[in-house]
DNA sequence: AATATTTGTGTAAACGTTTCCTTAGCCGGA
DNA sequence: TCCGGCTAAGGAAACGTTTACACAAATATT
């Protein structure tokens, strides 16, 4: 029965709860949103009876004009279907609203523009807070929510110049790709490859310097480095692994979950086998890491921990808009799979143990 | 300096536009959201520059409280992770997007609890419509939302005693039990093993009935059933592969991906092989059925033209909200891999696909 | 030239809340 | 009996918009 559904357009105000409970409007909103103030419990029933009959529930955006709060987080990504991120999202929306809040996800897209749309846009609904993993412009972004005293966190991608002005949840790029090329040099690869991809975010670089600085630690130079670019694509991985027959390299560090897929079905078409014909690490974890035949050895960024870091934070500075931005860095670590063999073996070097330790703890601990 | 940031608690409105720009707040209202209205350009001008300058964005909870439109949309799932809604959320804030509207994410993780909780903060909000695929009580939130006139579209999961009382998108699972199924008998397969889990929702009762459906095409009774079920997870997949050896089944239809992939473990740490040992159909499309050595051959649901329908379906109730609740039911497709291996065929039965065509088409134009 | 019409702008009353402040009623102490 | 001090509840002024309406000025019609 449609008609029933249009017959009142408007929807059931405080005014209609306060009319049929007898009271004042002024009762009932001390009612629903003001729990210190004292009222007859027997009048408080009568309000609470009456709003459940006639289905009355609070106009959020009418009590957010008068009062601060509204209610509502904002979390800003660049690759929404990106596992890594959309995992993070489904733990900070579930922190969310055990505090209460609902949350808006939004998917830039690697796209500038649509960010700053999407911004204005959360701007103009006066999100209590925000997470944001910016696709490219940070200070812009950061401006605006600033200037709407929109207490922030930015994700993941780390604008280095501003590092310190910015509540900032990360992981280390740098350990991760330290980390992986240290497991291979370990199993006594030295021809090592590194497949990346170009991005203007400086994440790929940090990797690719984590590479460099394991692969210093063995005494190797730049002429033992091997590192392929192309587009963040399963085509371009495709492409970089294609790139790589021939080279001299028995292991391959694979930079990111999209392009190592595009990397493996190639290796799988050329009949390749891990670790056989090729040592393989990831970093990430992509779904299908252990499903593969010999499961794919990965680097695992901390996302729960990640997660709850960035939620709290903010949830923090809403609470508290002065408090002094903080960064906290993240560090990741190996999951064993079967894709990494040892290699002909030059030498050991089980001293750099140590300094190894060192250059991990100097960066974990930016903050 | 975070001094400046606290200068002044108070965000910039209309009012202070108008006295910027010497004029009234009428003007600058007209200028922000009434393109309709006629104002002379100059003056027009005049208040641009002046928001601009002060960096006045509008406040749409304000707004929304006079006006009707909210600006807000919502989609409530009851499994974020999954793959298959991931990937439709993505589509549907997109077009979203496109017509001004922000969208919120939800997820209620299968419980109704919660799902009520979230539906009660959405109305609180007064979103403009709702996309819901419902962890299991249908009719009291729906019902919620009537009450508060939001249009809303019931995602994915149909139950059947209310079908033609709510907007509906959603994919034939008798089809994609008995596309699975037919697959594998055209393959000459007459021992079929169907893994589902056990659900209060109708879906994979119908991808069961779909798998009977097939079989009894082919000429296949009770007996040539093997059926078997068990909590929604990897280690149930697992568990439920293991309870399948020793049967006289050389296929199986995997009803989940989720399923799929623990029961996959399984079959590798046995050292079975497919489709050597035995062929493998999965309904849905995870990441990593391409990237396994042998590919699995999948049944994919149309996930963007689910996602557009639904979105245009309720952008449609919002302009008009009498519109009459309409159904759309999309049918899956076989995504070939090579896990589906010929077997000591019967018979084969080619007179058989017409009936099919019949049972496919007569399920797939529900409304 | 006087009136009618159009055109551009502003006044002010909503919208559904929150919350400061007042008031009414009551009690106890002087 | 009067007054001060409570307590519980309501009156009314915000909050930042939208928009019906009034109005003044400019133009068009008689």
């Amino acid at each position: 029965m449609p008609s029933t559904v249009s017959k009142s357009r408007k929807s059931v105000t405080i005014k209609d709860v306060a009319n049929k409970a007898g009271t004042s409007i002024a009762t009932v909103s001390y009612v629903f949103s003001n729990a210190e103030r004292y009222l007859r419990p027997a009048l408080r029933e009568r309000v609470l009876k009456a709003a459940a009959e006639i289905g009355y529930v609070k106009n959020a955006a009418a009590s957010s004009i008068k009062g601060k709060r509204r209610g509502i987080l904002a979390v800003v990504v660049a690759q929404f279907g990106n596992t890594f991120f959309t995992r993070m999202c489904v733990e900070i929306v579930s922190i969310a609203r055990q505090e209460g809040y609902v949350v808006t996800l939004c998917n830039s897209d690697e796209d500038p523009a649509q960010e700053r749309i999407i911004l204005e846009r959360l701007v103009a609904q006066r999100i209590d807070g925000c997470i944001l993993s910016p696709a490219l412009s940070l200070e812009s972004n950061t401006a605006l929510l600033q200037r709407h005293h929109i207490p922030y966190v930015i994700l993941e991608r780390s604008f280095p110049a501003s590092a310190t002005r910015h509540n900032f949840v990360g992981h280390d790029n740098f350990q991760s790709g330290y980390l992986a090329t240290r497991h291979l040099l370990a199993a006594g690869h030295r021809r090592i490859a590194f497949v990346g991809w170009d991005s203007p975010i400086p994440n790929v670089c940090e990797r690719v310097d984590g590479y460099r600085a394991a692969l210093r630690e063995y005494g190797l130079t730049d002429k033992h480095e091997t590192i392929v670019n192309g587009e963040l694509s399963e085509a371009a991985g495709w492409r970089m692994a294609a790139q790589l027959t021939g080279s001299a390299c028995t292991a391959i560090v694979l930079g990111h979950h999209d392009i190592a897929k595009g990397a493996l079905l190639y290796l799988q078409h050329q009949g390749m086998r891990w670790p056989g014909d090729l040592s393989l690490v990831v970093i990430g974890t992509p779904e299908w890491a252990g499903v593969l035949s010999p499961r794919l050895t990965c680097i695992e960024r901390p996302e729960h921990q990640m997660a709850v870091a960035a939620a709290s934070l903010l949830l923090e500075n809403i609470s508290n808009p002065n408090k002094q931005p903080i960064q906290r860095m993240f560090t990741s670590t190996v999951i064993e799979g079967d894709s990494v063999g040892k290699s002909e073996t030059h030498d050991q070097r089980r001293q750099s143990l140590r300094s190894r330790t060192a250059v991990s703890q100097g960066k974990a601990s930016l903050r």
